[in-house]
RNA sequence: GGGUGAGUAACUCAAUUGGUAGAGUGUGUCGCUUACAACGACAAGGUUAGCGGUUCAAAUCCGUUCUUACCCA
């Protein structure tokens, strides 16, 4: 016997397969005469390191790439990262500072310099890590938003949305990351549940010294910026309120008592107070009746000279201090504890403050209308469907989006401001002079008075381009990739970014090319933890993947993240998974050391029971081939690796590969062990896309292979017609052999043993098709058909045959009886409701032909099956 | 508070669109039998969250209650 040890090490065999794809070449993608298969990878951000949902999705990315590979197809998966504009910046600014280096005190160009350095260090290890997973992506066309050509796209996209007149400039509420100093998006802020106070406050009535209005806020210091107080038109409490001014604790300003059906009664006391420059309802309001907005804070959450007190004091120092002094001035009524949802920066864990400021906008309204419309009317399909729901509410409501932030990592927003306040929109300072000076006939501008805005645009601008960019599509819309490549095929990803990612591609692309810029969206579930939490950097409760990789091999984890995680749900991930895809290689790996085990007599002649194994095998094979394929079609791809998986573990190792296994010491005949090498060299191939490792190894110790004859370049078999016959036989004689290890497992016999069998065919003729499978893998002795009943042995009845193996012990007749009479149970209210069901006229008459005719063919079955019982029960009582 | 999903075996999920529920894992019993103990054989396990309704027939459709996740406010 060839040396194969018992167990599989991936570990020797990953490393050496992928730098071997990789010297060949074989993950690179030209255009040519093929149909292309193209995938865009979500570009992941280039300060992450691999995460458990990078896996999911790349796992799912990889394994649909290499399976339109092997399909034919030229497959294509474009890599890259996204310059992350916020996340990235803050980690420069982080390490700039452990340094001793303020950001304020360098240069824009000095710390672009800082941070594109420490993008070339840092910003490939996610890459690297995704080579381990054994991705096939062609590194050849890696991209990264911040690339010349990518950078470029971004800024003539903007300059054509500025010319459409699509993108505007205005004062907005945003969410204020005082510590990062810039906006975010609604996306990047992350909502908590948090334990804080409502504070209870009076306040005075204008000329009424003695009468006051009690409000309840969570945000005490807030009261500085209040230019109303607001109560529900309909709640009488307040009715004498009226027309009438309240005075604001500490600063003494009079402000108005205002009504809105906004107010919810229930809360607090059931009047609110107003400050539109500090909460989005309250601006909303503001906006409506028209009041003042009172900025209090600066930009890094200290409190301004508009706020009149406590000036240059932090927001949260002010919350303590004031309600002191509000208390010293009887304006604290109570405070009670109370819990509420406040936004936290994703990136710096900072409180988010609302703030008013002046940003730049893109008109969502009507780009949004035709990507909605593609989505719905099913151009664009999305794994599962119910996301288009998701999909449809958001795009319906959708609100302009805020495209710059106060950053300097990123494309930076091409619009010159001039001294006389009026601004132009140019690729570079030196267009932007010529334009200028034209626009405003001021022949003598000079270049240096004009002043490019300070502000980068929000990296979803870049990437909302991606499946385009990194085909260089915008600058060059007629090159041969983008024609090629565009639409790209599937698109694989979470839908936490449906809207600001997924919706915004289908937008940039109706916009850019005309089209749509994938044609299936595959949303991939959540990875929690086992306690069902999001895994997180901050819960600690991720594992690390390429520990994972170490632990169980690339295969195992994939087969691990695959197996139960269905499109759209959540998957809560247990190492236990992994290990389940490690035990499946070592399956594999063991189904080749038997095989590679046997020798072959070229003299001897094939076995009658092998000849019919390779008749079955062939006809489940391409059953599972079938099912395979309308699972990829469907996007079940855990379905489609367990199909695999189950062909694999029970159908080849479990039956097959026992039904055809020479007796110990014994010679293989050399047809058996050649078609046997055959099935398993497709089953490598089939379980390729999801196992790349192990089986381009085992592929290559099955045979000898040429230079380039490797399976990840191979293709799958084309599906052969299904002989449903055999399959039906096998399936009987399964039972047969089952029941017969169940009398063996219950008497206790050992499998050394040989048994009899006799059969006792009741309706149909004896099918011995499988007679020697059965005999072989039941150890029998004899296998005899009978006329009569069998006496003193065990017995058990398969549809209405009866199966009788004799024992050297005495039956237990009462406890053989009990078994029977359960069976009969069962079977006659199986059959009462059968019966029910086929003398109801209404049931034989609405229901399908089909469904009524196997109701009669169950009861048929049925009925033969209770006559045996009842025959049996009868002889054993007599 | 509003919206959208989801509740099926101990766990994770199926059930081809209404035809008396199936896998994998786990569990139990037996077995280191000759590829594999990272294994094999066999077995147990379900009032489909509760209640009500439509139907010949409901996990599936409708109503309602409860639980839960996500999104929005």
């Amino acid at each position: 016997m060839i040396e194969i040890p018992s167990k599989y090490s991936p570990q020797n065999t990953e490393d050496k397969w992928y730098k071997k794809w990789l010297d060949k070449g074989y993950f690179h993608s030209e255009p040519d005469d093929r149909e292309p298969y193209c995938i865009v990878i979500p570009p992941p951000n280039v300060t992450g390191v691999l995460h458990m949902g990078h896996m999911l999705n790349n796992t799912i990315q990889d394994v649909m790439v290499r399976r339109a590979r092997m399909l034919g197809k030229n497959a294509c998966w474009v890599p890259g990262t996204d310059h992350a504009s916020i996340a990235t910046e803050a980690k420069v600014v982080a390490k700039l500072k452990e340094e001793g280096i303020e950001k304020s005190s360098i240069n824009r160009e000095t710390f672009m310099e800082y941070a594109w350095e420490w993008k070339k260090k840092h910003g490939g290890i996610i890459l690297e890590q995704l080579k381990k997973l054994g991705a096939s992506c062609d590194w050849d066309r890696t991209s990264f938003t911040m690339d010349e050509s990518l950078y470029e796209s971004v800024i003539d996209t903007f300059i054509d949305l500025y010319n459409k007149g699509l993108i505007y400039r205005g004062v907005r509420m945003v969410n204020w990351d005082p510590k990062a100093l810039t906006a975010l998006s609604d996306e990047e802020v992350i909502h908590k549940e948090v334990q804080s106070k409502l504070y209870y406050l009076k306040y005075n009535i204008e000329g009424e010294p003695d009468e006051s209005v009690t409000i309840a806020t969570t945000r005490p210091e807030t009261i500085l910026g209040d230019t109303a107080l607001c109560a529900h038109p309909n709640d009488e409490r307040f009715t004498h309120l009226i027309g009438k001014n309240v005075i604001v604790p500490l600063v003494e300003r009079s402000i108005p008592v205002i009504f809105d059906e906004y107010v919810d009664r229930e809360f607090g006391t059931g009047a609110l107070k107003i400050t539109p420059a500090h909460d989005i309802n309250d601006y909303n309001i503001g906006l409506k009746h028209k009041l003042e907005t009172i900025d209090i804070f600066n930009d890094d959450g200290t409190l301004s000279e508009k706020a009149e007190l406590y000036i240059g004091k932090d927001r949260f120092k002010v919350r303590k201090e004031i309600v002191v002094d509000l208390e010293a001035k009887g304006h604290l009524e109570k405070i009670e504890s109370y819990i509420n949802k406040v936004g936290f920066s994703e990136r710096t864990n900072e409180v988010i403050e609302p703030k008013l400021s002046l940003q730049w906008f893109l008109k969502m309204e009507d780009l949004a209308k035709p990507a909605l419309d593609i989505v719905m009317d099913d151009t664009i399909n999305f794994y599962p469907k119910k996301f288009k729901n998701t999909y449809n509410h958001w795009m319906e409501n959708v609100r302009d989006w805020c495209i710059s932030r106060q950053l300097w990592w990123g494309q930076r927003i091409p619009v010159y401001y001039l001294p006389n306040r009026e601004m132009v929109v140019a690729k570079s300072a030196k267009e932007a002079h010529e334009k200028a000076k034209q626009q405003f006939d001021l022949p003598n501008l000079k270049i240096e008075d004009l002043k490019q805005d300070k502000d980068v645009l929000d990296t979803w601008f870049s990437s909302w381009l991606w499946p385009i960019s990194v085909f260089d599509g915008i600058r060059n819309p007629d090159n041969k990739d983008i024609k090629y490549y565009y639409p790209t095929d599937d698109l694989i990803t979470a839908p936490d970014i449906l809207f600001f990612w997924v919706a915004r591609m289908i937008i940039a692309g109706l916009e850019y090319r005309k089209d749509i810029p994938f044609k299936n969206v595959y949303l991939t579930g959540m990875v929690r933890d086992k306690l069902g939490r999001k895994m997180s950097k901050s819960l600690g409760n991720s594992p690390d993947p390429i520990e994972l990789i170490n632990k169980f091999g690339a295969d195992g984890v994939r087969v691990g993240m695959l197996l139960s995680s269905p499109a759209g749900n959540d998957l809560p991930f247990d190492e236990v998974l992994c290990g389940q895809g490690r035990n499946f290689s070592n399956k594999i790996w063991n189904a080749l050391r038997l095989i590679k085990g046997w020798e072959v007599d070229e003299s001897s002649c094939q076995p009658e029971s092998s000849v019919i194994s390779i008749k079955w095998f062939e006809a489940k094979l391409n059953n599972t081939l079938k099912t395979l394929e309308d699972h990829f079609s469907k996007y079940r791809i855990s379905d489609a690796l367990m199909v695999t998986y189950k062909l694999i573990w029970d159908d080849f190792c479990s039956w097959y590969l026992e039904m055809i296994k020479p007796t110990y010491q014994r010679p293989i005949d050399p047809i058996t062990l050649a078609k046997t090498i055959a099935f398993f060299e497709t089953l490598m191939k089939v379980a390729h896309p999801f196992i790349p490792f192990i089986t381009e190894e085992v592929w290559h110790q099955l045979n000898e292979r040429k230079d380039g004859e490797d399976i990840m370049i191979s293709l799958i078999p084309e599906r052969m017609r299904i002989d449903h016959q055999v399959m039906k036989q096998f399936d009987f004689a399964k039972e047969v052999i089952i029941g017969v290890r169940s009398v063996r497992s219950k008497q206790n016999i050992p499998n050394k043993e040989t048994l009899e069998l006799f059969i006792k065919k009741n309706d149909t003729e004896a099918d011995t098709t499988f007679d020697g499978v059965v005999s072989k893998l039941c150890n029998l002795n004899k296998l005899e058909y009978v006329t009569n009943k069998v006496d003193g042995a065990k017995s058990f009845t398969i549809k209405s045959t009866e199966f009788y193996i004799p024992l050297s012990e005495k039956i237990d007749v009462t406890a053989e009886i009990e078994k029977l009479e359960a069976e009969l149970k069962y079977t006659r209210g199986f059959i009462n409701a059968v019966i029910k069901k086929l003398s109801n006229d209404r049931f034989v008459n609405n229901a399908p032909q089909q469904v009524v005719e196997t109701e009669r063919k169950k009861k048929a079955d049925a009925e033969a099956r209770i006559v045996v019982l009842e025959k049996q029960v009868k002889s054993l009582k007599t």
